[in-house]
DNA sequence: ATGTCC
């Protein structure tokens, strides 16, 4: 026989109750054969992506690959705890009050927006002067504070169920959960990268790898900055104080010991079950899990990122729009409202379009990676504002 | 996913 490669260990968490799509299954085998690649890991939301699939971690060893952390690099989840009171409030009221946050920032924001970009940039020159970002200042603050499109959102919470009484937080408060990226930038790293090198990945101990790092952390940064500027701008607009109980990147590549190996992990839709409790979606239709990690080191440190598409994009408008019209997508089961302007993201993020987030959480907890803290329902959903051109 | 490909 010809050369072996040594094989990489493929873990996949799921069981009857979590539906896994075959094509989903393919990419995760196809990419643990990748050179380099030790071991693969696919999470209860597993689905399949361009190439690559996503609710997937991938352990590699002096090498690894940009490609599979994909476009929106620093994509994570933040979770506000505000003042107000869930009795006090409605969904549809703070809706009116926000308005259309799809725009940049203005005045004192954008100013504020910018001296911050400018900080990253300088952060970013400072340490790495081989290695200037494929996007300009300008764009890059004219993008602070927007949530952008897709499975993006901002979502305001109740608590439904208390699981652990002791630590959960105040259920008589609402939460602000917060999913969005780096927009434009990490679009633009990936692009300028795959560009120059295709989909070989990089020697780790190489120039390259260390000009991609440099880019791949002032991304990350600013996708936090971004979060943290989209729930500044809805808290002021309905004037409550909070606090930020967590923000957590789910699309990235880091160095890690994994069993004793030195190496690079890569989450691609994975929540990292190694800072602390998590947040995990459902669709805005469905719950969301506040979850306390425990064990994940068997899944690469990793957790499920949210329910998972069920469908594709495409197929979502051909399969609802006989049943739903655009009108009776802008409310959910719960009764919460859904802001999107956009009809073809409001049939393509439907709730149809995702798995059962109970499923998929309670496989996680089965297995022993973490247990549950809290439950929550969305009251109101900002996917775009209504005034969105479509 | 996307200062989105025409």
């Amino acid at each position: 026989m010809g050369n072996l490669i040594p094989s990489a260990k493929v873990n996949i968490l799921a069981n009857h109750k979590v539906w896994l799509e075959d094509n989903a299954i393919q990419q995760l085998h196809t990419t643990a054969q990748l050179a380099h690649i030790r071991a693969a890991v696919g999470l209860p939301d597993l689905h399949a992506g361009r190439g690559y699939p996503i609710g997937a971690a991938f352990f590699s060893t002096e090498h690894f690959y940009p490609a599979l952390v994909g476009g929106d690099i620093g994509c994570g989840m933040a979770l506000w705890q505000t003042d107000l009171l869930r009795h006090k409030v409605s969904g549809r009221k703070l809706a009116k009050q926000l308005g259309n946050i799809d725009g940049s920032l203005s005045g004192d924001d954008l100013q504020a927006a910018a001296d911050a970009v400018q900080q990253l940039l300088a952060q970013h020159a400072l340490r790495h002067d081989y290695a200037s970002l494929p996007l300009d200042a300008h764009s890059m603050t004219a993008s602070v504070g927007t949530i952008g499109g897709g499975n993006h959102f901002a979502e305001l919470l109740q608590t439904d169920t208390v699981y652990d009484s002791d630590t959960a937080p105040d259920p008589s408060r609402v939460y602000l959960l917060v999913h969005s990226g780096s927009r434009g930038l990490g679009g633009a790293i990936l692009r300028e990268h795959v560009e120059q090198y295709g989909h070989h990945g990089l020697q780790a101990a190489s120039t390259a790898a260390s000009a991609y790092l440099a880019q791949h952390n002032t991304a990350l940064a600013y996708a936090k900055l971004n979060r943290d500027w989209i729930a500044k701008r809805i808290l002021a607009a309905w004037k409550t104080p909070a606090r930020c109980l967590l923000d957590i990147h789910h699309n990235h590549v880091l160095p890690a010991r994994i069993n004793g190996c030195d190496g690079y992990l890569h989450r691609k839709g994975a929540t990292p079950s190694d800072q602390g409790w998590v947040m995990v979606p459902g669709s805005r239709g469905d719950y969301s899990y506040l979850l306390a990690p425990t064990d994940s080191s068997e899944y690469l440190y990793s957790l499920a990122h949210g329910a998972g598409r069920k469908w594709a994009r495409q197929d979502c408008y051909g399969r609802l729009s006989g049943k739903y019209t655009a009108q009776d997508l802008h409310q959910t089961r719960f009764g919460s409202t859904v802001v999107c302007g956009d009809k073809g993201l409001l049939f393509e993020e439907a709730p149809a379009a995702y798995k059962n987030v109970d499923a998929v959480v309670m496989t996680l907890v089965e297995a022993g990676l973490c247990r549950l803290i809290a439950r929550y329902k969305p009251m109101l959903t900002y996917k775009k504002g209504d005034s969105a051109c479509c």
